[in-house]
RNA sequence: GCGGCAGUAGUUCAAUAGGUAGAGCAUCAGAUUGUGGCUCUGAGGGUUGUGGGUUCGAGUCCCAUCUGUCGCCCCA
């Protein structure tokens, strides 16, 4: 028989890896309900629309990184590549911002993406993410980020560097666009093939090239920002006031432009040295014009994303793992099969009172269970020979002193 | 999707110039028949990722494929 594995790129996550998730997910959640925000849990799959016409059509995930197949009822249906979107889709449809003009939320589940994989990146992957709806104010893009780095923060993350540009609004996009492709058009004959490409179909884009001849070139590049309007402007100068307000170390990546098309005035990003050319294990920026494009009434709003696999890559290079193992409190154990009654007996009443309590199941000797015992950690053994069996009594060892003492049945009430 | 590197017991690795695989750790069991950890002894466990090819003979060479890894593209 042909050994059966997982798909390429998705991973098991383990016992002895389950901890270090939970230990996330808890932190997050904590913080989270801190900024007030509520989870919200939305399929793992949508028609295929709700992506492609909010990610972009020219972008790279829509493009050849989506997992998108017929279902039997011929419906085209894909799997989610980012959360955005699709929370966007069950606000609209739900309604939920009918009693409240504003909307904090957070989320955490598994994204996939049909990539090549590599450490750090996966085509099942996992991401916390927040997004607050309904305001387009500057306060509201810092209130995310406040958010991002308590939450990094949580988690025993100390150093990493926070990017920050700005698209600016509609309008001052279009104005840079164009200058843009003008600059882009006198230089054509020296840029890549890919930007070649990529300057038809999303000249931003371009930007983030990292060929060494377009980013020799790209220096002398027009700049977004000396392209904003005055609103435009205020935003992004706000923006920046609040940050610096509260001493958040950033800095402005004028080349920052993302990956996704429903950006727009704030994007931001956050990098860590500890992982390799993957270097971003988080990011996001305003959206205003997304629940439009999905049918929706106008609704600005703000939201980020980060990556669980890198954040864990992050823990286990700067060796910031927490300790797991939380030993079980009582090893029951039985010399004799003939004793499984009294063993039972003591194990419920135990759990009953809320103790964790293990027993053996597979006939031990009852050197294997004490060896077993020692081996999951346990401090405290209970142990049932023949004499604890006639007398109605039960050993107690400490396995740490090695002491033990004799008590009676109803002494369990005790422990 | 493109390029480089890698793939041997659960795990970390070893195997001279191609001659039919070994060790540490882990696992399990014993060391006077009611007691763990330390120590000692022993045992189980691999059709060398998979499929072809070259050869008298391949873990070792060649091809393909799968998976991982590094970089690119891109992103979390």
């Amino acid at each position: 028989m042909e050994k059966l594995q997982s798909i390429r790129g998705t991973k098991d996550i383990l016992p002895d890896s389950i901890y270090f998730w939970q230990f996330i997910f808890d932190k997050f959640k904590g913080i989270s309900n801190q900024f007030n925000y509520k989870e919200i849990r939305t399929p793992i799959f949508e028609k295929t629309e709700v992506f492609h016409r909010s990610i972009g059509e020219t972008t790279d995930i829509v493009n050849k990184e989506m997992y998108t197949f017929l279902d039997r009822g011929g419906e085209s249906i894909t799997l989610r590549p980012e959360a955005t979107a699709a929370l966007v889709r069950s606000v609209i449809q739900n309604s939920l911002l009918h009693e409240s003009n504003l909307l904090r939320l957070w989320y955490f589940g598994p994204f996939f993406r049909y990539e090549r994989p590599q450490k750090g990146r996966l085509r099942q992957f996992h991401q916390y993410g927040a997004e607050l709806h309904g305001s387009p104010f500057p306060e509201a893009d810092a209130e995310t980020i406040f958010l991002a780095i308590a939450l990094i923060k949580s988690i025993g993350i100390s150093k990493f560097k926070l990017l920050i540009n700005s698209l600016g609004n509609e309008n001052s996009r279009q104005i840079y666009r164009k200058e843009l492709i003008k600059f882009l058009q006198e230089n054509e004959n020296h840029l890549s093939q890919e930007s070649q490409v990529r300057m038809q179909t999303n000249p931003l884009r371009v930007l983030d090239s990292k060929e060494e001849r377009d980013i020799e070139i790209l220096q002398n590049a027009p700049i977004i920002l000396n392209f904003l309007d005055e609103e435009s402007n205020l935003h992004f100068d706000t923006l920046k006031k609040i940050l610096q307000s509260q001493e958040i170390n950033f800095e402005i990546d004028t080349k920052l432009v993302r990956g996704l098309d429903y950006y727009s005035h704030s994007v931001f990003e956050f990098r860590s040295t500890m992982l390799g050319s993957q270097d971003s294990f988080g990011g996001g920026g305003r959206y205003d014009n997304l629940f439009e494009q999905l049918g929706g009434k106008q609704t600005p709003a703000v939201g980020f994303a980060f990556g669980i696999e890198r954040l864990l890559l992050i823990l286990e290079n700067a060796n910031l793992l927490p300790n797991a193992a939380n030993a079980p409190d009582y090893y029951v154990i039985s010399q004799n099969i003939e004793y499984i009654h009294y063993v039972n007996k003591i194990t419920n009443i135990l759990r009953e009172k809320g103790k964790s309590v293990i027993t053996d199941v597979s006939r031990k000797s009852l050197k294997a269970q004490l060896r077993d015992a020692n081996k999951l950690n346990v401090s405290t053994v209970i142990i049932i020979g023949e004499d604890e069996f006639k007398n109605n009594q039960f050993t107690l060892k400490n396995l740490d002193t090695s002491e033990q003492k004799i008590l009676e049945f109803n002494s369990i009430q005790n422990l």
